[in-house]
DNA sequence: TTTATATATCGTAATATTGCAATATAAAAA
DNA sequence: TTTTTATATTGCAATATTACGATATATAAA
């Protein structure tokens, strides 16, 4: 195997996961980093900000893109990337509830 | 190639997307999940709770407790496992610094 | 139209992850 | 001591991820 099962899990164990799975790599948590950083959505320059080729650069967007973590709209010839604040704060929510449910136990 | 190039990368975004890859499976989001719904510390239990092997269910945990998101106590036999509060707060935080700049741009 | 610029896609090699059977380990119970 | 029970480790096959050169695409500028 390899693949992982992910139809013996829930729904929404799944999707949070592919969240996760989104930021689990640095480049990606960099270029997050980079969008918050600036004032406003950017328009081409990731690829200058980090030490990945730019074909590298262009699939960790594509990634953030899929999982809605960040939005791009077509600018002329460059793309404006921004962080989509809904998915951040879906996740913010997923932590919510693990504090919730920590504050009634006994570790 | 084929492995990320973490030293490229500053060490706190290494931190940070360590943290999310260990939370990057369905099957550590549903231990995790598990762990929280009951109201003390599980001893043994988790193999019978999820669709996996137990060398495979072994395996999660160790990454799991790995990133420190959990922590295990043998208690004869059995070992205990509970969520590390501390390390929820290192996540939830990392959230909190997101929000922060989310709320001072235009997106 | 031609050229330059920005981004995406393809192909592919290196490496990592996932899953499990078989086996090892180690403490508790008999 | 022997057996049972709980967990870890090993070995390996299937699959996924990461990275990048080469190339494609598509808009803007000349």
């Amino acid at each position: 195997m390899g693949a992982s099962k992910s139809d013996s899990f829930s729904e929404e164990h799944n999707e949070i996961a592919t969240l996760f799975k989104a930021l689990s790599h640095p480049a990606r948590i960099a270029i997050v980093d980079y969008l918050l950083s600036v004032d406003t959505c950017i328009c081409g320059d990731i690829v200058n900000e980090l030490p990945l080729a730019q074909p590298t650069i262009s699939q960790h967007l594509a990634a953030l893109k899929n999982a809605n973590i960040i939005k791009g709209t077509i600018e002329g010839t460059a793309i404006c990337y921004c962080i989509n604040p809904e998915t951040i704060g879906k996740i913010e929510n997923h932590f919510g509830v693990i504090r919730h449910k920590l504050k009634n136990k006994c570790c």
